[in-house]
RNA sequence: GGUCGCGUAGCUCAGCUGGAUAGAGCAUCUGCCUUCUAAGCAGACGGUCAUAGGUUCGAAUCCUAUCGCGAUCACCA
């Protein structure tokens, strides 16, 4: 489907040739403005870099031109360098009948082989998703969701981080204080336990120092002498070294938090099509420093420990090995990345969601990866995202004011019963179809709260007020789409195509609106941006609004126009629905 | 200190590759529920686009400097 602007381009390209002698590689168009008459114009004043001359006296000619030899120009006026045209009503009816028609409007199929991967969500697995991990599962699912919708292959994948010292401290504390407990015996998230367990070896860790300063010791010294501590380095070196006895019990903790994931994920509607591990590619890093040093990409310092020079492109030294030659953070990365493009070899991209407290890594990341000679480096793209800060600061965990991912979905919930009880519509409602509900609703609140927000900006949220479900909202938006779906109901929808004459203003509006939505998710796949089709959506909304509150859409005598307007109604309800399947965002036939 | 990001209404945010008088929501105020769901609609109030220069027909947008806030600069991940 041609755009009228492009129509239009095509036109105006062999007059200007002919009547100039110029080619104009590109028109400058936009919505014309609400104060002026008309509905698209077109900017003159970027032509008069190619054409000396009066900007009207040009404008009026172009005007001229169009409105005899454009079906669709019926008029124009000239304001400065603007030229404001005005277009038929029966454009608007013709394309809203070519929308209705069309499957999927504004999703484009992939036509290649070529796949994306999108990596989100990324957890350690001593700890529960807590409100910093809600933001990036969110933001990674919607992105790959707008990615596939703009023609593209798309996995969901993450890397989890299942070795280190911080599994071990977990294990160390549950050796010494709750063998034998378990997700079963206990009644919690596999997650949660573990969790404790980390809480709870800082605790006793705490003590040990302080009892070890007590008797004499310095600060610095009793932190790395506290047993406990030893201990857990003790696991870490004999879990490198693949001790049996550690290996299944660090097996049997992180299936526990696994398992809890799975829930958390589950409620939170996003979903992955692969899972990547530390403990399983650090090794492959490790290959490929020695690559890196066979070559002379890296070098190594006397003390063993192998490095990366990246002065010349405005960067210090990295560190890529330590001196006992155990592998760092950068190590797992590149070995994670090689792993990936060996598992896809058509790969064409990948997208990291990670913070933006890691710009500095995913710079050197990228840059190491170019240097070792991978051409795909270049398609790696880090999706990072501002912090989400509470009224307290930030958020920590020892401190205890982490905002828990499965605590806050509950509440969530909660805020969208209590209020959904107190407008009391939902008689008749079964008790399982009323919580599924207020599911939607919570979470819908959640998600359209945090994702309309520019990622790299960083997000305030208090719990007792961030949330709102009036104004530009996710229930706001779903409730519109819940009262198109009872206005649906009353009458079928006709799939003829309509042949009315004459539209209001107001329809007018959304049928440009829907036009532009296809232009949408390809600008918010480009800039990786879920706010753009969260405004979007929102704009679509009020608009719609005002025509439903202003407009009668069922009754009086003309027939033709009532099948119109609820054809016209039914196309906005699929683009809402579309537009919040983007965000992951679901949408309820009553609310 | 070096590097990166941000700064738009009292608050939360839009503003696409420079375009016409900078837009929404919340809050405050005024109207509108016997007609398809009032989580709504119609309207009022509210701005030195951090500051100062520059680029040009034209700047919230691009460039430079300054100020403020945040992140980062580990043999942590």
């Amino acid at each position: 489907m041609q755009s009228l602007a492009q129509q239009i381009s095509e036109a105006l390209k062999p007059f200007l040739k002919e009547t100039f002698d110029v080619t104009i590689p590109q028109f400058e168009f936009q919505a014309t403005r609400k104060e002026f008459e008309g509905d698209l114009t077109l900017v003159v004043f970027s032509l008069l870099r190619f054409i000396k001359t009066n900007p009207v006296e040009l404008s009026n000619q172009l005007g001229d031109f169009l409105k005899t030899h454009n079906e669709w120009v019926t008029d124009y006026n000239v304001v400065k360098g603007f030229l404001n045209l005005c277009i038929a009503d029966a454009y608007y009816v013709k394309v809203m009948n070519e929308i209705s028609a069309s499957q999927n409007y504004g999703h484009i199929k992939p036509d290649s082989k070529s796949v994306y991967l999108v990596e989100y969500s990324s957890p350690n697995t001593n700890k529960p998703l807590h409100l910093g991990h809600i933001r990036n599962n969110f933001l990674g699912y919607a992105v790959a969701q707008i990615l596939e919708a703009s023609g593209k292959n798309v996995l969901k994948t993450q890397i989890i981080n299942d070795r280190g010292i911080h599994i071990c401290k977990s294990m160390v504390a549950w050796k010494h204080f709750g063998v034998g407990e378990t997700p079963d015996t206990s009644g919690l998230k596999g997650d949660k336990l573990v969790g404790n367990y980390y809480v709870r070896f800082d605790q006793e860790y705490k003590k040990e120092i302080d009892s070890l300063i007590s008797k004499g010791m310095e600060i610095e010294e009793a932190k790395v002498q506290a047993p406990l501590f030893l201990e857990a380095q003790q696991m870490l070196r004999a879990w490198e070294a693949g001790d049996a006895e550690v290996v299944t019990l660090w097996e049997k903790m992180n299936n526990w938090v696994y398992k809890g994931f799975e829930t958390t994920y589950s409620n939170l509607g996003v979903s992955f099509d692969s899972y990547y591990y530390e403990s399983k590619t650090y090794l492959l890093g490790k290959e490929l420093i020695e690559q890196g040093l066979e070559q002379s990409i890296f070098y190594k310092k006397d003390d063993g420990s192998v490095w990366v020079d990246l002065t010349e492109e405005g960067l210090d030294e990295k560190l890529l090995l330590r001196s006992d030659g155990t592998a760092v953070y950068m190590t797992q990365d590149l070995g994670t990345a090689l792993q990936r493009f060996k598992d896809n070899p058509t790969m064409d991209g990948m997208v990291y969601t990670v913070g933006n407290e890691q710009d500095y890594h995913f710079k050197v990341l990228f840059l190491i990866l170019k240097k070792l000679g991978y051409s795909w480096a270049d398609s790696l793209y880090h999706l990072s995202y501002g912090m989400v800060d509470l009224p307290e600061g930030k958020m920590k965990s020892r401190e205890g004011t982490v905002v828990d991912a499965d605590d806050l979905m509950e509440e969530m919930t909660a805020t969208a019963a209590s209020l959904s009880e107190e407008l009391g519509k939902l008689e008749g409602m079964s008790n399982d179809d009323k919580q599924l509900l207020y599911r939607t609703i919570g979470l819908g609140a959640l998600k359209y709260f945090i994702l309309k927000v520019d990622p790299k900006k960083s997000i305030l949220f208090d719990p007792k007020t961030s949330i709102d479900f009036a104004g530009n909202t996710g229930p706001f938006i779903q409730y519109t789409y819940a009262r198109i779906q009872s206005i649906l109901r009353s009458k079928a929808v006709s799939s003829q195509s309509h042949k009315i004459v004459e539209i209001n203003p107001k329809e007018k509006e959304i049928i440009k609106q829907l036009l532009s939505y296809p232009e949408i998710i390809q600008q918010a796949a480009k800039q990786y941006s879920p706010a753009l089709i969260a405004n979007y959506t929102y704009d679509l909304v009020k608009l719609f609004n005002s025509f439903y509150q202003n407009v009668p859409i069922l009754g009086g005598d003309d027939k033709e126009l009532e099948t119109f307007r609820l054809s016209l109604c039914s196309e906005v309800a699929k683009v809402i629905q579309s537009g919040l399947g983007l965000l992951g965002m679901e949408v309820p036939e009553r609310m």
